[in-house]
DNA sequence: GATATAATATTAACACTGTAAAGTTAGATA
DNA sequence: TATCTAACTTTACAGTGTTAATATTATATC
């Protein structure tokens, strides 16, 4: 008598293709250009139909967000991490941050700006993926200072300069497309360098 | 017959009173929760009076970030430059733009966040008020770069690699406020003294 | 002072929004 | 076959940005 199981399963499959049609939503028109209407188009079911699976329109967003910090998560650790040389890891892993944003901007955008303003709080807390992320970089930034290749500085503070630079510059980039930027990559690689550089003994 | 010039004042006035409603609006309440018809409401006005003075609501979003740069621009200037030590100015100034992001939090995300959403290409071409700013940017590190204090690179990089430090840091403790951050004007400071010490030679 | 003219403000309306409440339908259990 | 329940839809509400048409006011002219 498997019905429970695959009502639970076509449950999980609905739930899954709202989130696909909302995320290329919002990727494509922008968050709030995104109508519940729009979406329940899309999926060919009726607006309300929506909020049986997700509480609103922000709760919605935040899933969406929940899985782009899965797919960063997972595109960082697709890198192999050479235990001899975390300063080229962390340089990597850097540039592969900043160009996980580029490629996304709007789940860039979605996850690290917009939705903060929805939801106080959001996604950093214990357990979370946001938290397994920040660990990531956590572990590498406290390899570099073991080693003495950082100055002995706490690995939190060093960890936040390095998200502060790699952040910046992610944002600014995308929001200041028609900036005179010097060229893309010789930037992303000079923010990182130079934030490298100063972290340095 | 000074009933044409009396005429200009008062509508320039209500202009104003409109901005000033709307930034009040804008930045308690967030752009998304503020409505034509709230602003009108706060001024007395009905709300398609509003768009006598302003094409539309991004129009009236845009004037309230040009006077957001603009008061950034006038904290900076107000900043005493010694000629001597750029490397001072360069550092207070630093400090002076996280504040001001910090200070106003929900004005700074509108101007470099929100904005550019809405209007593609913004704020920075030539002339603009957000060129000024950046002008303001390059002539210190144009300084710095002068007195062999950083290492030589080109002026537009160095000084987008500070702009992505500043900004970066800026952003994540407005939109992250609940994040464990090491003491913020620890952060704030080692942000800008790490990315520093990375640009000297 | 009465009237024409221009400037300014308002009312009414449209097509849309997020979402709550009530109604409907189909499948499982008895 | 009757009942129950989960899944989904219909309807409705109060609010949105914005436009077009209308009304009101203040000025200039006679």
């Amino acid at each position: 008598m498997g019905t429970k199981e695959r009502r639970a399963r076509e449950k999980e499959q609905l739930r899954r293709q709202i989130l696909v049609a909302a995320r290329e939503l919002f990727v494509n028109e922008g968050y709030e250009n995104v109508s519940m209407r729009k979406i329940a188009n899309k999926i060919e079911y009726s607006p309300t139909t929506i909020y049986l699976y997700f509480k609103d329109k922000a709760d919605l967003l935040n899933s969406v967000c929940q899985e782009t910090l899965l797919n960063l998560l997972n595109t960082l650790e697709q890198l192999k991490r050479d235990k001899s040389d975390p300063l080229e890891t962390l340089r990597k892993s850097g540039r592969t941050y900043v160009e996980f944003g580029l490629k996304y901007p709007q789940d860039y955008k979605l996850t690290f700006v917009i939705r903060p303003q929805f939801q106080k709080g959001l996604g950093l807390e214990e357990g979370s993926v946001g938290e397994t992320v920040f660990n990531y970089l956590r572990e590498m930034v406290s390899e570099c200072i073991q080693q003495k290749i950082f100055r002995q500085m706490d690995v939190e503070t060093t960890g936040q300069v390095l998200w502060s630079a790699v952040h910046g510059v992610t944002l600014l980039l995308i929001d200041f497309p028609d900036f005179p930027w010097t060229e893309k990559d010789k930037l992303i690689d000079t923010v990182i360098h130079t934030t490298i550089e100063g972290l340095k003994t």
